[in-house]
RNA sequence: GGCGGCGUACCCAAGUGGUUAAGGGAGAGGUCUGCAAAACCUCCAUUCACCGGUUCGAAUCCGGUCGCCGCCUCCA
């Protein structure tokens, strides 16, 4: 870059130059002259354009460094992603994605360093996500009103957290709430619960497997939620047709349609594996829900389970009014019960989160 | 001030020129049930922040107004 004029040096830092890469701002739709308006004070008075900016830094004493032809010290701050990208994908590379907040200046600068460099695009497309906030405000580290992925695992699933992200659309803001992880993971609930009647319907489920999509004729599901993805990854769309696909097996299963239901399991499947959620065993799944619910019940497994073979013994004998009284207590403590033709079974209300 | 974007039902959220404005949650009614739960069915925006314009036709295009968010400094 400085043979070719994009790059100085001065004092062991190297800058680029931005007003000698004619396309700077193309990005982030800014002109130089717009944009020197808005420039901050204390402008390094080396820096021949307010806007150049640094590829590579001298070592202040104490910092790391490392040698190179300018002396000691470190890359500037947007050359990892142009080495790396480089490096592993080549230039040009098919996708650069990143936060809506990185378009100026990192990514413009990448664009402009990477190009400048090689004469060549950087990447053919840009996709940019919305910022995830809280409380509309954007989450960040120095706001410190940020929550990791572990932090949010300990109150929902991570299939209820996919489900929370991919509720949006990904150029969207997402506002991060509890009322959003909640209804998540209600409708996850309700997606495996209907996975639970099927397999007792129609046994030996196939677990999800991470498989190509094969669009056979007449699936019509598959057909949607393909063109819900290839419009710009239209997750909140596709979702739309995963919950049209349970609501159709729920019909089928109602109904007894066998045929019907092997047909659209397939296709759940399928989609599921690409959106990263109904991977897993439907019982194990409950299963493992229920053992989470039951320590904010204050009830031991044995315990409902007593109560439950009360109730029955209450029903046979018609008493009606105790099975009932028993119903009430036990649904007190979150625990909800449901009369099968093979027995009752019980769950923990939803909503109620430990 | 400049650039980019957002404002759709009680809440969340798709839809960017043309059949009845997806889907989820909440709510109401119904079927089923001894009672429930789940599931299913029905209902729930003549209307898309507001005003004006273009068009045979606009939530969608254009102009303006209001409100909100991100970026415009270093660092990553």
């Amino acid at each position: 870059m400085e043979a070719k004029g994009l790059a100085y040096a001065v004092d062991g830092d190297v800058y680029f130059a931005v007003d000698r890469f004619p396309s700077y701002g193309k990005l982030s739709h800014r002109r130089l002259e717009e944009m020197l308006a808005g420039a901050r004070v204390d402008v390094d008075e080396r820096k021949r354009h307010p806007m150049d900016f640094a590829l590579w830094k001298a070592s202040k004493p104490g910092e790391p460094w490392w040698d190179s032809p300018w002396g000691r010290g470190r890359p500037g701050w947007h050359i990892e992603c142009s080495a790396m990208s480089s490096k592993y994908l080549g230039q040009p590379f098919d996708i650069h994605g990143g936060g809506a907040d990185l378009i100026f200046p990192h990514h413009e600068n990448e664009i402009a360093q990477s190009e400048g460099a090689r004469g060549c695009a950087l990447a053919r497309y840009w996709v940019h996500n919305g910022m995830v906030t809280v409380a509309q405000e954007k989450m960040s580290k120095s706001l410190g009103n940020f929550l990791t992925i572990h932090d949010a695992l300990q109150t929902m699933s991570a299939e209820g957290l996919r489900l929370v992200l991919l509720s949006t659309h990904y150029r969207m803001p997402l506002d991060f709430s509890q009322q959003k992880m909640e209804e998540a993971e209600k409708g996850l609930l309700r997606m495996y619960e209907t996975l639970a009647r099927l397999e007792a319907a129609l046994p030996s489920s196939p677990p999800a497997q991470d498989s190509p999509l094969t669009t056979q004729a007449g699936s019509e599901l598959l057909t949607r939620f393909r063109e819900a993805m290839d419009d710009d990854f239209n997750t909140a769309r596709a979702l739309g047709v995963v919950f049209e696909g349970i609501r159709d097996l729920n019909r089928a299963l109602d109904a007894g349609q066998t045929a019907t239901l092997a047909r659209i399991r397939a296709e759940l499947v399928q989609i599921g594996a690409v959106l990263g959620i109904l991977t897993e065993i439907p019982t194990q799944f409950l299963a493992e829900r229920k053992q989470r619910g039951l320590l904010q019940t204050g009830l031991t497994t044995d315990e409902i389970e007593r109560l439950i073979a009360e109730r029955a013994a209450a029903r046979r004998a018609r008493d009606f009014q105790r099975a009932d009284a028993i119903r009430a207590q036990l649904a007190e403590h979150g625990v909800v019960l449901q009369d099968t033709p093979t027995g009752t079974t019980w769950k923990i209300e939803p909503g109620r989160r430990g």
